[in-house]
DNA sequence: ATTGTATGCGAGTGATCGCTCGCGTCAGAA
DNA sequence: TTCTGACGCGAGCGATCACTCGCATACAAT
């Protein structure tokens, strides 16, 4: 952030250019997302635009930083809600990370398969370390539920596994149930620990 | 291709273009991935360039191509291999793929981190198509090493998983063991498929 | 040697890009 | 009401881009 927005009217329009972003993100692409197109998407002037970022990528930051903080936490809240149920918490945290990709396809299409994952790696790599801790400390707990002989690598796999399985399932569209998805994936993971 | 290069010359330049661009992507990456930047690194004109290129992603898709081609070659190979195979088949093919990962670390960093994915997606759709195929077509000949109920869901799930896990452990370089890893994801498969 | 063609060149074109800057406007404190 | 700084504008700058075209050169068939 170049400055604040002190007033009113500045606030809403970062919120304008934000939404702008995603708008152009997702209907036309990264290739499109030019900061000419998405001030003038967000109804406002190139140069109003760089009184509040930076540069370009500071906006894209900004949205991609938005989506994952909330299918994250979607999942994370559905992880620690449950990190003291019984052989459910594979399935009901699979539901919830599959519920949470569900909600913007379009988005996920585009932060997925076309914008250089370069900048957002830390990003990730802090979110997926966040989520493993969760993993392997309930695997610590539980000892019964996991016979691998180390925790923070099966975290590890199962996360990178499941994540990635969940989000093809999503923008692939191949011919399996969601009902379906989850029984192998829980097969995947349960068998997987109990091995 | 807009012509085919008939002397002995023009070949070796069309060679050389397509040399350039794998070296530009992976020392400079995608965004210096110019025509006039390749053409400068393979020592043509941009003129010349185009003689055999259509467009800039003309040259992209060649460089894709011969990587994706080169690296599922060893694989399919290695799975083809062993279709007569024990148990030893997850194993081995696994680290087949490893093999073919770990051989340009810096392209694949490219190609999967950096490249849109939407043009190289038949592609890789296809890739993933042989692959599953090979793969339920072993679990149909031999039953006894899986016990789920359909077998192309089960091979969509462990090709997608175990690539998933391998390119990330080639590019993150967690801390775990080439041999730890190849020991974890056949217990992934296989506890999978047995459950 | 001559000729037709395949080849290669590189300055240049039009478009687009990220981004700036000078100027007018508006909100809120005094 | 006045005044000051926050705000917003949009033409436009310099750079880069993908790509073209007119021309010189190298090759191969005769």
């Amino acid at each position: 952030m170049r400055k604040s927005p002190r007033q009113a009217r500045s606030r809403e329009m970062v919120e304008r250019i934000v939404a702008a972003g995603r708008e152009v993100l997702v209907t036309d692409g990264y290739d499109a997302f030019s900061t000419n197109r998405v001030a003038a998407a967000a109804g406002v002037s190139p140069g109003s635009l760089y009184q509040y970022f930076p540069d370009k990528l500071a906006i894209l930051d900004v949205v991609v930083d938005r989506y994952t903080e909330e299918t994250s936490e979607r999942v994370a809240a559905a992880l620690a809600d449950r990190m003291a149920g019984g052989p459910q918490v594979v399935r009901d945290v699979v539901d919830a990370l599959l519920s949470a990709l569900e909600a913007d396809p379009a988005l996920l299409r585009v932060v997925a398969e076309e914008l250089p994952q370069v900048r957002s790696r830390p990003r990730r790599e802090a979110l997926e370390r966040r989520v493993s801790e969760l993993v392997s400390t309930y695997l610590l707990a539980r000892p019964e539920h996991s016979r691998r002989p180390t925790p923070t690598v099966s975290a590890w796999v199962s996360v990178l596994a499941i994540e990635n399985l969940a989000v093809r399932w999503v923008l692939d569209q191949p011919a399996i149930t969601r009902d379906q998805l989850l029984d192998e994936l829980v097969a995947l993971v349960g068998g997987y620990l109990l091995s």
